[in-house]
RNA sequence: GCGCCCGUAGCUCAAUGGAUAGAGCGUUUGCCUCCGGAGCAAAAGGUUGCAGGUUCGAGUCCUGCCGGGCGCACCA
């Protein structure tokens, strides 16, 4: 059953005839279609199923017709269509609507307890706009299985702990100790060393890699590479250097970073690959300017270049990284041993961090009701990996203690691979504390169910982690899910710390705010001070929230700020617009009036509005069902929309009775639903914007 | 090599296996004496990447190609 799709026209439709025509025909069909060829086969069968269908739905239509209590009954192309007799159904839609109010939709009880862990911040590491999409995937989510009927708790987990904690902390104890943070930003200064110690750490990496990707596609400069070699030779005489350098480079092999012999080599060839950049940019514009086609290669030649120069400026750098690898490690140590002082350290920046994701979640209206920490599981993971090692579950593999999965549930092919489960130093993974994790959800907070919303590139992973438990025999194995969601890029391409093109939520929060402040000034000037504040925060978050929600979770993002900064169109302002009109009218009434209603007599318009409002608990159950939010972000615009065709051609205030009081409960309750499913959304409903 | 995801209008995206594939942005033309113009009306824009298959019926399911993204032993 599926409703009528045809605009004005309200009921039911169901293929039932279709399946009852192949039932009844399957014998005869084939003893007709014996000996033809597929194709006439095919288009008698189609032929002989459609008459049969459609003569079906006409006995079926007739009976029900005479039969049953509908305003019409159809059959239209093997399809019967029970037509809805608006004056009794519509008003039994607006009754239940209106007496149930915010509870409108709401599922019966499922006595299932879920839990929806979600948002996963790193502390010392920025909060960007890719974690918003987690946030507000994840809070969305716990709304809707809340409403759908579902017992929810909404989980997070703190990254506070691992290796890019040490990192973060070493640059700041090596390179920055004694400064002074911004004092309302401390969380995101943190974000920033942590970037400047992933740069300094994989600083060979990054250099070493440019330099094989340009060696692997330019030849123009694999031919200039005699000649620069000879260049650094006049500079820096280190042979072995140099002949490794040709050598890979003439085999087309890659160059690795540890291979040098002499720290300073790289240091001074570097401003030999610039200069050769150069002057390959130099030829290619000017080629670019006769021919569109050498384009291409100007913006990979832009982009190398870019890479190059921002490389160039810490040259220096290139020495120390085996040092600085070894600080870590040592630094690592002192995190194993709680060193008291490092402890000290930890917990205070860790609370900047912390401080800054509270305020965020405050700013979002988003409130966890478990809190759990990757430090506060590292032990018990030690233990379960100590078991599954006990117990041959695990193994010790070149010095390091994973799970050889396939092999341990005899898989032939390479599924879930191998899973290291403990660092061979001893320290513990990531790995190592989401089993601890998993086995809590179950046995400390009795849930049935787990929802692990996480982005789609930790699904092996996660697979990996639910696998390991079910091989430990932990039975709710089974009961883990993993809520894949894509990750949001820029124009430009994936957000990178190192490269420096992460957008921070923080700057993209301010800049919506502003916007909507402005907007607001611009529509409703005379609002007092107040309202428009809190107006333009439900408005400018609400935006940003919707243009996360309103796409499907396996879909990229492709994060544009102009189109964020858009409150036209699709968007959640379009649909706090017309709950701000519903709003308007209601206001002008003293009280609702009583059913019934006279709604025997619809426009196409009232007849689509309480069709979408009849809709809204489906809807529910089925984005519950489905974990997609994206269903609730569709159907509000869409019941926006069929509320604003109405508005256009119903006059509401102005009708005479009693249509007048008829067509005030059909703007009560879409108001009415536009809050509960922008609700579900996590955004607010204002009155007045 | 193995595996996962995505190809739909110029762009960004919708569409529980069902009837005539829909929105927004952008473009063009209109609408504020009328419950709020963050709105509305109209026009233009499509071989749903390609080729097969399953089905009464495929954008949707299956197979194979093509194009793009991502993941695969001590990051999280």
């Amino acid at each position: 059953m599926r409703p009528i799709p045809f605009p004005g026209v309200w009921g039911t439709s169901t293929t039932v005839c279709y399946q009852i025509a192949n039932e009844q025909l399957s014998e005869e069909l084939e003893r007709v279609t014996a000996g033809l060829s597929k194709k006439e086969a095919k288009r008698l069968v189609q032929e002989r199923v459609r008459e049969r269908a459609q003569a079906i739905a006409a006995e079926l239509a007739g009976w029900l017709e005479e039969h049953g209590d509908f305003a019409r009954v159809e059959a239209v192309n093997g399809y019967l269509n029970i037509v809805y007799d608006t004056g009794r159904f519509a008003n039994e839609v607006l009754r239940t609507a209106l007496a149930s109010g915010p509870a409108f939709g709401r599922g019966e009880p499922r006595g299932e307890r879920v839990m929806v862990e979600y948002s996963q911040p790193n502390t010392h590491k920025a909060f960007h706009i890719g974690h918003l999409r987690n946030v507000c995937l994840g809070n969305a989510l716990s709304r809707i299985l809340r409403f759908a009927g579902f017992d929810v708790l909404e989980a997070n987990y703190i990254g506070d702990i691992g290796l890019h904690v040490i990192k973060c902390l070493w640059c700041y104890l090596r390179f920055h100790q004694g400064e002074e943070p911004p004092r309302e930003q401390r969380g995101r200064w943190l974000g920033e060393i942590y970037a400047e110690a992933d740069r300094r750490l994989s600083y060979r990496n990054d250099v070493v890699e440019l330099l094989n990707e340009i060696v692997r596609s330019d030849q123009i400069f694999v031919q200039a590479i005699d000649r620069m070699l000879k260049e650094l030779w006049r500079e820096h005489k280190v042979g072995e250097d140099i002949a490794y350098l040709l050598g890979q480079i003439a085999h087309g092999r890659e160059i690795r970073p540890d291979a040098f012999y002499d720290d300073q080599t790289i240091v001074k060839f570097w401003p030999i690959v610039g200069r050769q950049l150069e002057q390959e940019l130099v030829e290619a514009q000017a080629a670019a300017e006769v021919d569109p086609n050498a384009r291409k290669r100007l913006e990979q030649l832009e982009e190398w270049y870019e890479r190059w120069r921002r490389l160039a400026a810490t040259i220096d750098w290139w020495p120390h990284v085996p040092q600085w690898e070894r600080e870590v490690r040592e630094t690592f140590q002192r995190w194993e041993r709680k060193d008291p002082e490092f402890v000290r350290l930890w917990e205070e920046t860790r609370a900047w961090s912390m401080e800054e994701f509270l305020r965020i979640y405050e700013e979002l209206d988003v409130h966890f009701d478990v809190w759990f920490y990757e430090s506060e599981v590292e032990e018990e993971g030690r233990q379960i990996v100590r078991e599954l090692l006990e117990r041959g579950i695990a193994e010790i593999s070149d010095g390091l203690p994973v799970v050889k999965i396939d092999e341990k549930l005899g898989l032939e092919k390479e599924t879930y691979r191998t899973l290291p489960i403990l660092r061979s130093d001893g320290t513990t993974l990531y790995s190592t504390k989401d089993l601890a994790l998993t086995k809590r959800k179950f046995e400390q907070y009795k849930v049935d169910r787990a929802i692990w919303v996480v982005d789609v590139r930790q699904t092996l992973y996660l697979q990996q982690i639910f696998k390991v438990m079910e091989l430990w025999g932990f039975e709710q194995a089974s009961k883990c899910y993993h809520l894949a969601y894509e990750t949001v890029m820029l124009p430009s391409g994936a957000m990178s710390s190192r490269l420096g093109n992460v957008v921070l939520y923080e700057d993209v929060a301010r800049r919506v705010l502003e916007r909507a402040r402005e907007i607001i000034e611009e529509k409703n000037p005379t609002l007092p001070p107040d309202v428009k504040e809190t107006v333009a925060r439900q408005v400018g978050l609400g935006s940003l929230k919707y243009g996360m929600l309103s796409r499907d979770n396996n879909r990229v993002i492709v994060f544009d700020i102009e189109e964020a900064l858009s409150f036209e169109g699709h968007a959640a302002p379009y649909i706090q617009y017309a709950h701000a009109r519903a709003c308007r009218i209601l206001e002008k009434v003293e009280a609702l009036p009583e059913g019934p209603y006279a709604l025997d007599e619809l426009t196409r318009e009232e007849i689509e509005l309480i069709e979408q409002i009849a809709l809204f608990p489906d809807e529910v159950q089925h984005a519950a069902d489905e974990y997609k939010p994206l269903v609730i972000a569709n159907y509000v615009y869409e019941l926006a929309k069929r509320f604003n065709d109405f508005y256009r051609v119903c006059p509401v205030l102005l009708a005479p009775e009693p249509t007048r009081s008829a067509r005030l409960a059909m703007v009560a309750a879409t108001r009415q639903i536009l809050e509960n499913g922008l609700a579900l959304l996590g955004i607010a409903a204002p009155e007045v914007m």
